[in-house]
DNA sequence: GGGAGACCTAGTAA
DNA sequence: ATTACTAGGTCTC
């Protein structure tokens, strides 16, 4: 049987630590461009610079934030992941600038890769540009900001994004990764980094081939028949799924949540993360527990304490645009990294200072 | 229309 | 060692 192979995802574990502040013990320096060593051992990665600064992509504050479960940490500041058939590395050099390896991709050209990077990184934002405005309406995100510079949302491609998201309901971390690990590892073989291996994602029919049951030997639970029903849901679309889903990219907010809504195992929360990681819906806001708790914090604070129910989701989403704009959804990304442990222990002491609710934390309130 | 329960599972807290 | 609960929700009464 085809079990997954997951043995280094043992050491995914939320004590996993992200090592942005300290000094990298092994300084990530580009080697290949003096090698001139025959390319038999490790075909000598070649690292390309990119025009970007650190304050327009943090690869530590934007790759292991939950956007997507699909990249690895393959060294002290490199991810690496897969962009269409594109196996790629990122790492951010000693000055904090970002530099790129395109990893042996075989029978694809690869002189189209850094524009499907470009892509990806949803470089076509600046974050500069949409941070300032949020930073003059207000001062807390403003100082935020400079802790926590180049926390960007990525532009995924929408099946991808989809699947993954199907995966997260009612999930941790630990779990929906080793599930996208299953989906992802039907697709082609594309190599390995530093001991993971990786995969293009499978196209809408491989994933077709996969049965409910098999999805539940691998773990799925109840999202196994998520997974299969949006599946022929999307395989039934004129056109085919996978451009139905492109398409939404064209539409507005409100209508791309309710053509989402309509999948199964797609409700509020899993459709607005997909508007925002994937179909260019800026505005989407991802109503969680975490936002839910940042809302009620510093948004809306008539309603602590008040349980989250959809309409009030929606409230929470109208509060982030009426503060935010039309990028409120990269607004709440960084008031969402901001709140996870990794980070928050890297900031200033005042602000965690909602902590103490531990003491109330019971069923009671 | 809104409110409870059920739902898979693995890890952690009582 | 069992039991209860939680974790980036959704579906169904």
């Amino acid at each position: 049987m085809l079990q997954l192979k997951l043995g280094h995802l043992s050491i995914m574990s939320k004590k996993r630590q992200i090592p942005i502040q300290s000094p990298p013990p092994t300084p990530p320096t580009p080697q290949s461009l003096t090698s001139k060593r025959p390319k038999t051992l490790l075909k000598s990665p070649n690292w390309v610079p990119l025009n970007l600064t650190q304050s327009e992509l943090s690869l530590p504050l934007t790759f292991p934030t939950g956007q997507t479960f699909r990249w690895r940490q393959t060294g002290p500041l490199q991810y690496t992941g897969v962009i269409g058939s594109h196996l790629i590395s990122l790492q951010h050099l000693q000055n904090g600038d970002v530099s790129y390896c395109l990893h042996h991709s075989s029978s694809t050209p690869k002189s189209n890769a850094e524009s499907a990077l470009l892509d990806f990184l949803n470089m076509g934002i600046s974050l500069a540009g949409i941070w300032e405005v949020f930073s003059a309406s207000d001062s807390r995100f403003a100082e935020l900001a400079t802790h926590l510079a180049g926390a960007r949302v990525l532009r995924q491609d929408p099946l991808e994004c989809l699947v993954q998201f199907l995966c997260s309901s009612n999930n941790n971390i630990a779990r929906i990764t080793k599930m996208v690990d299953f989906v992802s590892s039907l697709g082609t073989h594309l190599g390995s980094v530093a001991g993971f291996e990786f995969h293009q994602f499978p196209s809408l029919d491989r994933l077709s081939m996969v049965s409910e049951q098999e999805l539940r030997e691998a773990g799925f639970g109840y999202r196994a028949k998520y997974l299969t029903g949006t599946v022929k849901a999307l395989r039934a679309k004129p056109g085919g799924g996978e451009e139905w889903l492109l398409n939404l990219r064209k539409l507005g907010l409100e209508e791309v949540i309710e053509a989402l809504t309509t999948l199964p195992g797609v409700g509020p929360k899993v459709a607005a993360c997909i508007a925002l990681f994937s179909l260019d819906q800026h505005d989407a806001i991802p109503v969680d527990t975490h936002v839910w708790k940042i809302a009620t914090r510093y948004l809306i604070p008539e309603l602590a304490g008040a349980r989250l129910t959809p309409k009030l989701c929606s409230r929470v989403a109208e509060a982030f645009v009426s503060k935010y704009g039309k990028y409120a959804g990269w607004a709440q990304t960084l008031l969402f990294v901001a709140e996870l442990p990794s980070q928050k222990a890297l900031l200033p002491p005042h602000f965690s200072n909602a902590k103490e609710s531990k003491s109330t934390k019971g069923k009671g309130r």
